[in-house]
DNA sequence: TGTACATCAGTGAACGCGCGTTCACTGATGTAC
DNA sequence: TGTACATCAGTGAACGCGCGTTCACTGATGTAC
């Protein structure tokens, strides 16, 4: 498990061995954000109550505060928990894939939005509207961006595999040749700014279609959504050129 | 104004004569909305309080109930007026943009990111994250399709004027044609399926952008996003065979 | 191994606040004759 | 045109509920010697 400062911050044990207590602490902390998850769906992230999750619990609502020092602190810890476990199902659905640059694309839309569709309030913790009144910390960045790089390495690969000078070699609008370019140069180093502006379109459109899936805007026109998705994946391989 | 049944429920005032009762009621009703918008601001709509808005107004809680009979149906009112009043913006958009499909296209997708930037809780509320607990009822569907009818409506005008076999001969997967065929025959006829399946991935390839900019996702990345915007919609419209 | 002290988890009461909705009421506006 | 009655907007109190956070406290666990 990631150590996250807010909920962790237990004094390194001595040596190997964890103590009961903290044993106890670790286990209590999961228990937590499992129960605050669970009202997370029935409530929604702008409602969730300390009061009803240590009730749930069987615990009086200030003993949460061993654990949180607020409320916004465990939904922080929530977030970076659902960005750390969709990131990870994006990275395993990549490796898992083989080795054709489509393949691995594939694998990772489909990862992203089963994610989604097992978990929509999680979903919509992280990609749905911002939660009013509360402000994302810095330690959320970092695995916010999970799934965004594994596309770039996807597109990298691709790129190094089978160059397309006809797409590398097209214009960009105003700042967006920077823009496309300060990306590839951290995440996807070797892809050419029009092909990353490329990746920058059909990772957007990923988004949208779960986000719109599970935001209900699909209701009774594309619903099931399967093979739309499906199409419009493969639609964004040919058009970033896997 | 359109007469929504939850708040205008007036009894016909008899010949054209409005009574001072009646116009109070209306201007009352309209500035009850304008200060819950307000608070939408601040607030968000799970958090946005009948008691806010009342004591913002000067008035008791308890007289909002003359004009709506629960939040849900003062939530309800927003949303509808949120629907039409992209819609007529896209609307306008097209209709202000001259003949070419593609000029109206574009005109459409900027008229929605900048309403969409102009009121983002407005936006939020429509295409954010559902406000739990909340039901939309069926008066909202209707005003929830503007945008895509006007769309509808430029790709069934570019099909009409220059058809391209090539992109209509094109397969689809499983219930996809299907799907795309019904929403032609509703809102673009004679837009041959593959067409319009590549319609409805334009479609949300739009919203997940705006989305995208204004729940924060761009964040030190594609901010200012405008050229990227603009290069999307240019994809789009090339990939819609405008 | 045994004892003294420090650390920590959890309790229960309290603070100060907010909410949606109902209800009996007053007084002004509108309508029918 | 004037009067009697019905309709309606707005009041103020109340119901029953929820919330995040603080604080002094008890008793169990862990640590140093």
């Amino acid at each position: 498990m990631t150590k996250s400062r807010t909920a962790d911050a237990v004094p390194p044990a001595p040596g190997a061995v964890r103590t009961a207590r903290a044993r106890a602490r670790e286990q209590i902390t999961r228990e937590i954000k499992d129960e605050a998850r669970r009202q997370l769906a029935t409530e929604g992230a702008p409602q969730l109550s300390l009061r009803a999750v240590a009730r749930a619990l069987g615990m009086v609502s200030s003993a949460l505060y061993r654990y949180f020092p607020s409320r916004d602190d465990l939904l922080t810890a929530l977030i970076i928990d659902a960005y750390d476990s969709l990131g990870e199902s994006a990275e395993a659905a990549v490796a898992a894939a083989g080795a054709g640059s489509r393949a691995r694309w594939r694998a990772c839309c489909h990862a992203v939005r089963d994610w989604a569709r097992a978990r929509p309030h999680e979903y919509a913790l992280i990609y749905g509207s911002p939660v009013p009144g509360y402000r994302a910390p810095k330690e959320t960045v970092v695995p916010a961006t999970r799934v965004a790089v594994a596309i770039s390495g996807v597109l990298a690969q691709s790129w190094a595999a089978a160059p397309r000078p006809a797409l590398a070699a097209e214009p960009l609008p105003g700042h967006l040749a920077d823009q496309a370019g300060r990306v590839a140069r951290e995440i996807a180093p070797g892809v050419p700014d029009p092909v990353m502006a490329r990746g920058l379109v059909a990772f957007t459109q990923l988004f949208g279609m779960v986000s719109f899936e599970l935001f209900g805007q699909f209701a009774n026109v594309l619903e099931p959504a399967d093979d739309f998705f499906a199409y419009a994946v493969e639609s964004m391989a040919d058009f970033i050129g896997l």
